[in-house]
DNA sequence: TCCAGCTAAATTGTTGACAATCTGCAATCT
DNA sequence: AGATTGCAGATTGTCAACAATTTAGCTGGA
């Protein structure tokens, strides 16, 4: 509750500044973005108009508004009278993606490696020790928000909040390919490996190697992820 | 009327077919993203629910509904209780764009310069000698979406709809671009000059030649704009 | 058994109404 | 005069009701 103290004279951390600048689209619109995110909506399951606002005790207009954002987002598909459907995501769109990500990711690079303070580079070494305490098999459910961290935070290090955001958008969107091995667990080792490669490129401040760094370990995603079972659109025992 | 036909057996070109796919948020949708690229509505100017609805003779929902999609598309600015503004982009923004939309059309002519066909060649040629017609600053009203075509059609033949959607959402959003000099007289020749080069370049089928032309033509772009008048948010005389 | 057609329930599309908030202006006070 | 308060109009936020469409189950017949 420390997030509705009153009295302070800051608005936008008080519950006044909080009514104000928050509608109840936006909230439902990220609890639906949760709950996409976390698997509780798988992709391509149905997501019903009125089962959402019961749950969330709101009206359908707040749901409505909040899936033509999401279908925007890329996130669900709107069929006309028929429902709204978590998007699926097929192998060749899952290729396109991959490789729009290693554009990204490859800019981000460049961009960063003249620019990234000392701080930073401790603060990424540290991330990658942490992941390297998570490789065990068991402790993959660590190991997989923390990845999403660490390569976030060198996008956001890059200082180009329209390139923070279309990464952000496009991570949030492969969230959804239906064989994410690249979430399971094979090759995190070698991922790892790939993490100190490019901490040591943005280290030596030297945008070429950042830039080759970021884009080669996309790519050897996407390796990984085609390597693995072709056809398993449930999660296989 | 053609598009309304009747008595087709695809429903995708059908009366029937349209209504069945075609909502009318969606409809709504396109009008106010028409008003806001032909610069029918200014940047920062308020969009008013009422005024949108009884203009296309529809209710408010469907207008909020295009309202959020409009929203995260990053063309309009949702301020609770007060109202819907298309936004306004100031300069640092507008380099962060350009910064990366010199990323994805790096990108573009990476892909596309290995996989171009002569007729794909041929057509790029053709719309150069058709720029190269309109020229004079007289003709620069058929200059501009002629340009914006050739662009357009380069990163769709690069066979990537993802980059394609990504780059097609930036550029409506660079039309909010408060100096956008690249839209105004200065310069033409030059960038002509480089949509030369950017063809040769995928003619010769060297990706990395390619990539650079496109990059550099991006980043012309951007010093051609900073070059421009810093202070004249309204349209100088 | 299988299929066509029908009915009822569920779900979505759209509109209108009411409540809450903001804006602009006039009246009032210091 | 300048600032503040209060009020009417306009605008937005939210919800509930009605219409249209789809879906599911059922019945009847070949």
């Amino acid at each position: 509750m420390t997030e509705f103290r009153s009295g302070s004279s800051d608005p936008s951390q008080s519950a006044i500044g909080f009514l104000r600048s928050t509608s109840l689209t936006s909230l439902v619109q990220e609890e639906i973005l949760r709950m996409i995110l976390s698997g509780e909506l798988d992709a391509g399951a149905q997501v019903k108009e009125f089962a959402i606002a019961d749950r969330l005790g709101v009206g359908r207009s707040s749901v409505r508004e909040a899936f033509r954002a999401l279908e925007e987002a890329g996130l669900v598909r709107l069929e006309k009278n028929r429902g709204v459907f978590v998007r699926q995501i097929g192998d060749d769109e899952a290729e396109e993606m991959y490789s729009v990500r290693a554009g990204l990711d490859e800019l981000a690079g460049r961009l960063l490696a003249p620019r990234i303070t000392q701080a930073e580079i401790d603060e990424l070494r540290r991330m990658v020790e942490e992941l390297e305490g998570c490789l065990a098999p068991e402790s993959f459910a660590i190991y997989f928000p923390l990845n999403l961290r660490f390569h976030d935070r060198i996008v956001e290090m890059a200082g180009n909040r329209k390139l923070l955001a279309m990464y952000r958008r496009l991570i949030n969107e492969m969230h959804l390919l239906r064989r994410r091995s690249l979430l399971r667990g094979g090759g995190l080792l070698v991922s790892n490996d790939e993490h100190r490669a490019i901490v040591a490129a943005l280290a030596s401040r030297d945008a070429d190697a950042a830039a080759t760094a970021m884009r080669d370990h996309v790519r050897a995603g996407r390796d990984r992820m085609l390597a693995s079972n072709p056809a398993s659109p449930r999660s296989a025992a």
